[in-house]
DNA sequence: GGTAACTGGGTTTTT
DNA sequence: CCCAGTTACC
């Protein structure tokens, strides 16, 4: 079934060359043409093993394997969309016939979903985000000490954060605390008691959070009979990204692929910029270690930027961990990237829309630019000077669409349509309502959970609100129930619109706007196969700009990408900005208290560097605002980020902004100008 | 006891 | 922009 590299050759003298491997380098080809033993590439950035991972795909199904036996494991959703379909044209399937492909996240819920009865869960599950597990932490914590303010308390988010890291990492909450929470240690047994009872009520609300989802998978794929069955129905499981995983999902790869079989993992050490959330990059190594006939090919031809590009990275690339791998050009040696010094931060701003432009003017498009940057906010003053310029851009990372209030308001009503058990979502639903505060909304909470069938005998609960809510709530329940009644995701999540409308106008001022938003939501919906699975996959994968939602772009439209660093992950510009290259924001302060926090900004300047193919500007303000947003508006004299050091800027051509100058335009003069004040006090 | 409206202080990165 | 804390009103 899989043929060797050998006979591969041969057969190319007698058949057509088969479209996967041409131009591929000899690197490439031997990854693609590998068998079925452990392969881990090891590749630098820009290297091309998108190209070699899908040509690995297409050769796999031309050497016989069926498509729908091969899962293709990525970081995002984006990513295995764009490597499965360039497969598939590759070698010409039936499009019912690819293979399977997704986030871990996306792949564990469909497995889960399918098995939800052996893994004893509710059929209606609902999958909540971070911030829901938020939500419901926030409900809970009073009850374990952990409200108020009198003593200092981990808030829900960290608290979130902290559950989720003991789970993704598999340590114990004690040894979480110590290394990466010291000042949440003494709370640590009311957080234990508040983690066991959080995982309790989430199972009781039939809740799955992010780290559920993976666990869950996790503990189908041990059983003994049913998951070795799952888990044959692959023969091949190829991973990206392998740097930024975390035990848990070393785990699931590992049950995928026992002994490694069939197992293909690409990643790169220098590139691992997911401690924060429990990844680990020693995971590449241990592979490595752990299968002793694994083959490792290391890709360090870089298909993608200039030579001079390379040279920065070269040198900011971290020497400590990786394999010392240094990447060659092959589009030679290209203009010297920029190290711009500019007086402040608003110079810096006017600086780099001013590159922006002067590369479109070099007919570099817009959409080929990208400014990235440490944090979303850190591109306020950025926005406002393209803005002023009237240059059109978009926003990737930060603040998400599905994380916008009325979208939520949205979300969560449509999901208690098949989970009347989901207490945050009535929570939430409730709250919305006029006269209905937190204390109002926990009681109806209890009553509509008391309730067998809520949304049958809604009366009910509209009989135990305060009087003056009742109508409105009677409105909302009812217009659920038709929704219910409704089998088509279109129609069912228009209906779950109007329910929400009157409480929306009442609560927002800018009510009109946010509709249209739901509205084109809902018509998104109308193309699910059912509302349900269709909610779990967009809080799986959120849309990612504010723009994805405003239909299809046009052709023609030009826009400029502002990325945070992470967003920007895989992804590649002719000309790259990254402004505030200045200790504090890159590196940022927040991690430049551990040694291996440290090292993980050095990666996502490492990171941001190589996304460049031919232009490169880096932007150091001279003076920075001691708060990064909010009244206080006074300077104080940036530093230089630390990884600029003197060999990285050696590769650099360093270049002084001129300071702005202000010039007050001089008209005619009159004969004579006086001032006088005498009759303020006459 | 409970809700709404206002104020002042603070903001990393994401499946 | 989101939060916690305060205050005025029911």
């Amino acid at each position: 079934m899989h043929g060797s590299a050998g006979a591969l050759l041969a057969c190319k003298h007698m058949f057509p060359t088969p479209a996967w491997d041409e131009g591929l380098d000899e690197a490439q080809l031997a990854v693609a043409s590998h068998g079925a033993g452990p392969l881990v590439v090891v590749a630098g950035a820009g290297t091309g093993k998108t190209r070699a991972l899908v040509s690995r795909v297409a050769s796999l199904i031309q050497r016989g394997t069926a498509p729908e036996r091969i899962l293709l494991l990525t970081f995002t959703r984006r990513a295995a969309d764009e490597m499965l379909s360039r497969a598939t044209n590759l070698v010409a399937l039936r499009s019912d016939r690819r293979p399977w492909g997704g986030t871990f996240h996306a792949v564990a819920h469909r497995y889960v979903a399918a098995y939800a009865v052996p893994l004893g869960l509710p059929t209606g599950f609902s999958v909540i985000d971070p911030g829901e597990a938020g939500d419901l932490m926030e409900l809970m914590r009073g009850d374990y000490d952990l409200g108020g303010t009198a003593v200092r308390s981990p808030r829900s988010a960290t608290l979130v954060d902290i559950y989720s890291r003991c789970i993704n990492t598999g340590h114990r909450l004690h040894e979480v605390l110590e290394v990466d929470y010291p000042w949440c240690k003494p709370h640590l047994d009311a957080m234990a008691e508040l983690f066991g009872a959080y995982t309790a009520r989430k199972h009781q609300a039939a809740l799955l959070d992010f780290d559920d989802l993976l666990l869950y998978w996790r503990a189908l794929l041990s059983e003994e009979d049913l998951g070795r069955h799952v888990a044959e129905m692959f023969d091949y499981v190829l991973v990206d990204e392998y740097q930024d995983v975390n035990s848990l999902q070393v785990d699931i790869v590992r049950l995928l692929a026992p002994k490694g079989r069939g197992l293909t993992v690409v990643g790169d050490e220098a590139q691992a910029i997911y401690g924060f959330r429990g990844a680990d990059f020693h995971h590449l190594r241990e592979l490595v270690l752990d299968f002793p006939d694994a083959s490792m090919i290391t890709l360090q031809r870089n298909f993608r930027s200039r030579q001079g590009i390379l040279d920065v990275a070269n040198t900011v690339r971290p020497n400590g961990d990786g394999v010392g791998l240094r990447l060659f050009s092959e589009r030679g040696r290209g203009v010297k990237p920029s190290l711009v010094h500019c007086h402040d931060a608003s110079a810096e701003a006017a600086a780099v829309v001013e590159r922006v432009l002067e590369a479109h003017e070099r007919a570099t498009p817009l959409r080929e630019q990208a400014v990235l940057l440490r944090a979303a906010h850190h591109s306020d003053l950025i926005e406002v000077e393209l803005t002023a310029r009237k240059v059109p851009y978009r926003k990737y990372g930060g603040l998400r669409f599905l994380e916008a209030a009325h979208v939520k308001d949205f979300v969560m009503t449509a999901r208690l349509l098949d989970n009347p058990h989901d207490e945050i979502a009535w929570y939430r639903l409730l709250r919305l309502h006029q006269d209905i505060g937190p204390a109002r909304a926990r009681a109806l909470v209890g009553t509509a959970l008391a309730t067998p069938d809520v949304l049958g005998d809604w009366p009910q609960l509209v009989a135990a609100a305060p009087a003056a809510a009742r109508s409105a709530l009677a409105g909302t329940l009812d217009k659920m129930v038709e929704a219910r009644s409704l089998p088509a995701p279109g129609r069912r999540a228009e209906t779950v619109v109007a329910a929400i409308r009157p409480l929306l106008v009442g609560r927002y001022p800018d009510a009109a706007v946010r509709l249209r938003d739901l509205e084109r939501l809902a018509a998104a919906a109308a193309k699910a196969p059912d509302l349900s699975s269709w909610l779990a996959e967009l809080t799986l994968d959120p849309p990612e700009s504010t723009g994805d939602f405003a239909g299809p772009p046009h052709l023609d439209e030009d826009y400029l990408i502002i990325s945070t660093i992470h967003s920007a992950k895989g992804l590649e510009w002719s000309a790259v900005h990254v402004p505030h290259v200045v200790d504090g924001f890159i590196p940022i302060d927040m991690a430049l208290g551990t040694a291996d926090g440290l090292e993980e900004e050095r990666r996502l300047f490492y990171v941001a560097v190589t996304r460049a193919r031919d232009e490169l500007y880096l932007y150091v303000p001279l003076r920075m605002p001691y708060h990064r947003r909010g009244r206080d508006d006074r300077h104080g004299f940036a530093l230089q980020s630390r990884f600029l050091e003197e060999e990285v800027i050696s590769a650099l051509d360093v270049v002084e902004q001129p300071v702005p100058r202000l010039r007050v335009p001089v008209g005619p003069v009159p004969a004579k100008i006086s001032v006088d004040l005498s009759s303020l006090w006459a």
